[in-house]
DNA sequence: AAGTGGACCTGCTAGC
DNA sequence: TGCTAGCAGGTCCACT
């Protein structure tokens, strides 16, 4: 489910509601992707800051506190979230019991808030800050925002230059701009009108500022339609986005091009499928 | 260094 | 109706 604009709708649908709320206990169901890396009870007592968001990735301080005592050299560290494939993540006040998905819950005294993640590549990891392991691995290979005001063609034409591998797969890489997945990266490639085979390095710089001008349109329009992707993706209220987004090539294999009629394509890039339309996309 | 493939895990669907 | 193969929104890691 989760691209940048779902994980940007659902940061931005439980910040407010859950800044400022104590922790009151840390839940565990079955594990992760990586274990969470710090007792829950060393958790218990803090108070909960601003949820940001990097990339995909999800950071929530959690501050220690004065009721907290002993540890006075730890208040700079909090939860490092990523939703994997299949996970989603709800602040409630009033949760439903928990059910076979439900792998982890921060409960507060405004609320909960649950990961439910069937696949469980998603993951919950406590950090002592940012820029400290093991957020700080994490978060080292990711590019730019594309919204960043520094992100424009001549970045994406530089970033990409020498690089053999297909660009498709050099967007999904996420070293260079970060955000867009397996949907968006098909999306705004047929934007931009290119082939997705196309060696990222022979990508021309007036492509590639159309390329990442369609990065940002795509992204900025299914942020827009509330993160809805094209299945049924909920914030964290449980809320659907407010309209299905009209997917111009994903999942449309064989079905006519919106723009010229060719039937759509399906290939297969690093193990990922990529659709696009053989005519209005070039090399 | 950059590119490739495998790994992690469960659920759903199309097809027989 | 029931079984199976194939597919799914991510990304890290080991290997060439």
């Amino acid at each position: 489910m989760p691209e940048l604009p779902e994980v940007e709708v659902t940061r931005r649908s439980f910040a407010p509601a859950i800044a400022g709320a104590r922790v009151l206990d840390v839940r565990l169901g079955k594990p992760l992707r990586w274990p969470l890396g710090v007792a829950a009870e060393r958790l218990v007592g803090r108070r909960v800051g601003e949820a940001q968001r990097r990339g995909k990735y999800i950071w929530l301080p959690l501050v220690a506190t004065a009721e907290q005592p002993g540890h006075p050299d730890e208040s700079g560290g909090g939860l490092l979230l990523h939703l994997g494939m299949s996970g989603s993540l709800a602040f409630r006040e009033q949760p439903p019991a928990a059910g076979p998905h439900d792998h982890f819950e921060l409960v507060t005294d405004r609320g909960v808030l649950r990961l439910t993640d069937p696949r469980r590549f998603g993951a919950v990891v406590w950090s002592d800050g940012l820029a400290v392991e093991p957020a700080a691995k994490l978060l080292a290979r990711i590019g730019l925002e594309p919204f960043d005001i520094e992100f424009h063609g001549p970045y994406l034409h530089d970033g990409f230059r020498g690089r053999r591998v297909a660009v498709k797969q050099a967007i999904l890489a996420g070293d260079v701009v970060v955000g867009a997945g397996n949907i968006y990266a098909c999306e705004a490639l047929f934007l931009a009108g290119v082939d997705p085979r196309l060696a990222a390095g022979k990508l021309s710089r007036p492509r590639a500022a159309k390329l990442a001008a369609a990065l940002r349109q795509v992204l900025g329009e299914a942020l827009e339609a509330g993160g809805s992707t094209l299945r049924d993706f909920k914030d964290a209220h449980g809320v659907a986005g407010s309209f299905q987004m009209q997917a111009r090539v994903y999942g449309r294999e064989g079905e006519p091009c919106r723009a010229c009629g060719t039937p759509i394509r399906r290939i297969v890039q690093g193990q990922r499928s990529t659709f696009f339309c053989p005519v209005c996309q070039k090399r």
